[in-house]
DNA sequence: TCCTCCATGTAACAGGTTACATGATTCC
DNA sequence: GGAATCATGTAACCTGTTACATGGAGGA
C-alpha cells in the first residue's frame, strides 16, 4: 500500500492533478517506486473516497487539480515514522545468481561480468542527474539527493560485487582438481 | 515471473517436492526470493502442465517429488544469460526518505538514525548465517555465498549512508538563517 | 484542418498474500 | 490417544501491468 502514500507524499509539496503526478512519477520517483497511469487515477479516487485528499479545483479539459487533507497529512507522516517498512525487496539479478550453477563456468563468468558492466551504466545515468537535482531546493530536491546518494553508493556496490564474484568464481575453476 | 525460474531453479539441484521446496524457500531465498506455500503449489501445477517439470515420485502422505524435465532446465540456462533483469526494485524505505520533509527535522533524523540501527542489525544477522553456509559445498552454497557476500555489503552501504545522511539534515538545520 | 499534448477512465490479466480446509504419518 | 509434522490444495482479495477507449484545447 505504499503507492497511496508516495501520492499523498507528492501531493503534501504542492497540489496536482492525476497528470501532473504522472509525469512527477516518470521524473523523480521511476526509480524508486515507478507507477503506471492507470494506477495512479485508481488511486486518486480511492484517496478521494477515503477522505485523504480532495479536489482542489477544476480546470479546462476536465483536469482535476487535487490536494492532501489534514487527514492526509496525518495519515502520511504516521506512514513514514511509525509503520516498520515492509518487504524483502525482491532480486531476480540476485535470484539469477544463486542458479549460476546450471551454467557452464564460462558463462557464468560471462553473466558476471554483464553486471558489473550494467552497473557502470547505471552508475553513469545517476552521475548525468546530479546537476540537475543540485540546484533545485525544494524538499523534494532536498531529500531527493539522499536517494540519489543512496543510487550511486548502490551501483558502485554492484559493480565492485560483480567483478568479486567473477574473481571467486574464476578462481574455484583454475584450480579444479588438486 | 521468476517464481517458476526459482523452482526450476532448486529442483535442478536436487528433486523435491512442494514441502520440501517450501523450506528451502524459506531457508535460503527468504532475502531474495520470499514465496508463500500457495503460490508455490500452484506454480508447481503449472510448471507440470509446461512440461518444464515432472512428477519422479510418489510418496506417503501423498507427497509428490519432482524433478526438472530437459526442457526445463533449458528454459532455466535461457532465462539466467538470456532473459533481461526487469523490474526496478521498488523501495519503501527510499520512498519515506523522499517524503521526511513532511516530519519535523528532528524527527527526520531519528528515522535516519532507526535506518542505521536496523541496517546494522541486519548486518548482524547476515554475518550468523557465514559460517553455517560456508561448510557447505553444493552448487547452491557456492553461489549462495556470493550472495550473501552481496547481502553483506548492502547493509554496510545501508548503515554509512544512513549515518552520511542524518550528518547532511543535521547540517542543514544547524544553520537555517545565514 | 491536423497534430500534439493534456487529461481521465476502464477492462483483462498476472503475480502475490492471507486465510481456510483437509488429511496422513510419525513419535511420545 | 494426542500432538507435532508432513503434505497438498483452493478461494478471496489486493497490487500492478498492458491495452483499449475517449475527448478537449492549443498551436502550426
Amino acid at each position: 500500500m505504499s503507492l497511496r502514500h508516495a501520492v499523498l507524499g507528492l501531493l503534501s509539496e504542492a497540489p496536482a492533478s492525476g497528470y501532473d503526478l504522472l509525469k512527477i512519477f516518470e521524473m523523480s520517483l521511476a526509480n524508486v517506486w515507478p507507477a503506471t497511469q492507470s494506477q495512479l487515477y485508481g488511486e486518486l479516487g480511492k484517496l478521494t473516497d477515503a477522505g485523504l485528499i480532495e479536489v482542489a479545483a477544476e480546470g479546462p479539459r476536465g483536469r482535476k487539480e487535487y490536494r492532501v487533507t489534514e487527514a492526509g497529512l496525518a495519515e502520511l507522516r504516521h506512514w513514514i515514522a511509525e509503520v516498520p517498512p515492509n518487504t524483502v525487496p525482491r532480486s531476480d539479478v540476485l535470484l539469477r545468481v544463486f542458479f549460476l550453477g546450471a551454467l557452464p563456468a564460462d558463462q557464468a563468468v560471462a553473466y558476471l561480468r554483464s553486471l558489473a558492466r550494467d552497473a557502470e551504466n547505471d552508475l553513469a545515468h545517476l552521475r548525468s542527474l546530479v546537476p540537475h537535482v543540485e540546484c533545485q531546493d525544494d524538499n523534494l530536491s532536498v531529500y531527493g539527493r539522499l536517494a540519489l546518494e543512496w543510487g550511486l553508493r548502490a551501483s558502485e556496490l554492484r559493480r565492485e560485487w560483480a567483478e568479486w564474484a567473477e574473481e571467486q568464481i574464476r578462481s574455484l575453476n583454475v584450480t579444479p582438481r588438486d
